[in-house]
DNA sequence: GCAAGGTC
């Protein structure tokens, strides 16, 4: 065997530690860092093993050469991340502890996640960062980090890197890049037209996909014409009991038509034809992956994905839950069941549930059907925490504990019951619906919702009195607006994005100013700019580009498709859309500015002036003080003086919703790390007062 | 000041 150790690289710390633990035979691996970045140590079989962390992708595409104020844009090189991007420092180095570690090893070993961007992050860190071992690299591949597979994996090393899956990665990275950089500076350059201002705007992948579902929401709202229908419910009485009924056939289209039902049934007495009585059972929900956890935080707590995913990363960074960018639903036995609910035993606030599952013959988890490459379904480790979780960290902890603690609960099963009433024809409903065992529900308690309506204690053949029918007039309602979990349900279920980088696009939407609004709606930019890509490259705002990159890159692995094949393509359909853009930039830009300016009005503008009636309140900056405050825009013609001072600090933004208290405009103030603050203009609200003697009594 | 994808 040659000299040196064997280096084997990890896709990040979480996995070089697992590796390195599972592969060292005897004893613990030795735990070493170089210039702050840890790696590991370990003998096996009299050799030495190195373990290596990379932090994700370590080298990037970008610019070969040249300022951002052109386009287009079709030379690109690989470099590292450091050189590409702000803010990735600490990649300068983690590169450098690889390349120091490279130079002793006499074999590499890539160990990275075995799917299309792990094998290109095994791959550039070889080429790159150790002298162009790429070729000579051996690869482990393994589908969870267990210690079995992980010693399985290594003892039939796969004897060269997987550079198809790698090559795949390679393209995906520089199509995203030719498409996004290219059309995001034809925005934001025909805008540069008009303004020597400054605008961020972006395109590209999986944003315009997004961004189109959301305006063709918009139009089908916008465009939706409210139909009446009528229903009908009846009071029924029986003895001394009145009954809810609902008439079988739900909605009628015509009034003449619900009159005559209310006028057939009204004060006549209906039999009982039928009543059915059904036991539903009902399996535990599914471990969570991700976006089903988003889903969840999203519903109970209104935390956004975003803030979801930061919580549940710090988290599992102090080892309370697994991975969470995972999208597996699968619980592995090798997680220990057992282990997991007995640390989780300890809490008392888990304590009976954790005991109770330990009590059962068999510990056997609801599985979902979604899988992940590297990662199981979110769980906790049963550690108790270190330090008090913030309250936000305990309400994620308190999800994640209880989704585990009821997949191994047994199925609920609760009893339906329908009565079906006749009278002349015309047929009514009555149901009821009962737990007849709680079962899992039990468990994840108070994450479920179950309301429990009386069975009525009817028979076949009773008799009852319909004493009120009444037809209640309604409109049809367009579909509903996107919220941000609902929007990472339909990116999910179109595959756009991946489960770690959804709530980052959608996040960006908001940031570009395309869209507002917790029930999110487009705004004028948002419009414009799908408007603009419609007309010129109405590939980069489709399902389809992803859908045949897919395709593509599927070709690239399986060695049927080639790389510069793919890039070609993509150039050949940029750029003749790139240079139409530039003909029109003119025309664009201006269409963009102005939008861009209705909407800045529109963020800044607070409401209608309470002291003149007629002014709009307006966020204004001071010319001689450069201070923000509110101001009335009837100032400006001398007849308003209404103005309240702001927070200089923060972000602010406008709540749709006047003060509960006293009806005039709310404010939100967002300062960073904190959570945002809302408050009402008027400095006379009754909710201050309050304020004040809560504060006085501390 | 531009993408999307890893991870912190």
């Amino acid at each position: 065997m040659a000299k040196g150790y064997t280096l084997i690289i990890a896709e990040k710390f979480d996995a070089a530690e697992r590796i390195a633990s599972a592969l060292s035979l005897d004893g613990p691996p030795v735990k070493k860092t170089y210039r702050g970045i840890p790696y590991f140590e370990f003998r096996r079989n009299g050799r030495k093993y190195v373990v290596a962390a990379a932090m994700g992708h370590l080298y990037t595409v970008t610019q070969e050469k040249g300022g951002r104020d052109y386009y287009p844009v079709f030379d690109f090189k690989w470099a590292p991340r450091h050189l590409a991007e702000r803010g990735a420092k600490k990649v300068k180095t983690v590169i450098a502890a690889i390349e120091r570690l490279g130079r002793k090893a006499s074999e590499f070993i890539s160990a990275t996640d075995y799917d299309v961007e792990g094998s290109l992050i095994g791959y550039m860190v070889l080429k790159y960062a150790c002298g162009g071992r790429e070729s000579q690299a051996k690869r482990m591949k393994f589908s969870t980090l267990t210690p079995e597979e992980l010693n399985e994996a290594f003892e039939n090393l796969m004897p060269r890197l997987d550079f198809e899956l790698a090559e795949a990665g390679r393209t995906r990275h520089e199509v995203d890049w030719l498409y996004g950089v290219n059309l995001s500076r034809a925005l934001m350059l025909s805008v540069s037209k008009h303004t020597s201002k400054h605008f961020t705007l972006s395109i590209g992948r999986v944003q315009g996909p997004t961004l189109k579902l959301l305006c063709e929401r918009e139009y089908e709202i916008n465009s939706f014409v409210p139909t009446p229908y009528w229903e009908i419910k009846a009071e029924g009485v029986l003895g001394r009991k009145t009954y809810e009924l609902e008439f079988e056939q739900g909605k009628i289209w015509s009034e003449a038509e619900a009159e005559k039902v209310v006028s057939a049934c009204r004060g006549r007495k209906a039999s009982i034809v039928k009543i059915v009585e059904r036991e539903v059972k009902r399996l535990p929900l599914e471990p969570f992956d991700l976006g089903a956890l988003q889903r969840e935080a999203y519903r109970f707590f209104n935390f956004t994905p975003r803030r979801t995913l930061d919580i549940a990363e710090r988290l599992y960074l102090n080892a309370l839950i697994s991975y969470p960018r995972t999208s597996s639903q699968k619980l592995p036995p090798t997680i220990n069941y057992k282990a997991i609910l007995e640390g989780l035993a300890e809490n008392p606030a888990y304590r009976e549930a954790a005991e109770s599952l330990l009590a059962q013959e068999e510990l056997k988890p609801r599985q979902g059907s979604k899988d992940d490459p590297a990662h199981p379904a979110i769980y906790p480790t049963g550690k108790q925490p270190e330090n008090p979780l913030s309250k936000d960290e305990a309400k994620i902890y308190d999800l994640v504990v209880r989704r585990f603690l009821a997949a191994f609960g047994k199925p609920s099963r609760r009893l339906t019951v329908k009565v079906l009433a006749e009278v002349d024809g015309y047929r009514f409903l009555l149901t009821g619906r009962r737990m007849l065992e709680e079962g899992w529900t039990r468990l994840y308690k108070p994450y479920v919702e179950f309301e429990e309506k009386a069975v009525p204690p009817l028979k076949e053949g009773d008799k009852i009195l319909l004493r009120k029918v009444e037809a209640l007039q309604k409109f049809t309602e367009p579909p509903p607006r996107y919220n941000p979990a609902s929007l990472l349900k339909a990116m999910e279920d179109l595959e756009l994005g991946t489960k770690a980088t959804r709530a980052e696009i959608i996040e960006t939407l908001y940031q570009r100013g395309y869209i507002t609004g917790e029930r999110i709606k487009v705004t004028d930019i948002g419009f414009t700019v799908m408007e603009v890509l419609s007309q010129y490259c109405p590939s980069i705002v489709s399902v389809e580009l992803t859908r045949n990159l897919e395709r593509q890159l599927n070709a690239i692995e399986q060695r049927a498709g080639r790389r510069k094949e793919v890039l070609v393509e993509a150039i050949e359909e940029l750029k003749p859309a790139l240079e139409k853009l530039k003909e029109a930039e003119e025309k664009i830009g201006g269409k963009l500015l102005e939008a861009i300016e209705s909407e800045n009005f529109r963020r800044r503008l607070v409401g209608t002036c309470p002291t003149c009636g007629t002014g709009k309140l307006v966020i204004l900056k001071s010319r001689r003080t450069g201070k923000r405050f509110i101001g009335c825009t009837n100032f400006f013609k001398g007849k308003c003086k209404q103005a309240f001072p702001l927070p200089q600090k923060g972000r602010l933004t406008i709540v749709d919703k006047p003060c509960k208290h006293c009806g005039w405009p709310v404010l939100s103030l967002k300062l960073p790390g904190k959570r945002p603050f809302n408050f009402c203009i008027n400095p006379e609200c009754p909710s201050k007062a309050e304020y004040v003697k809560v504060a006085a009594q501390r």
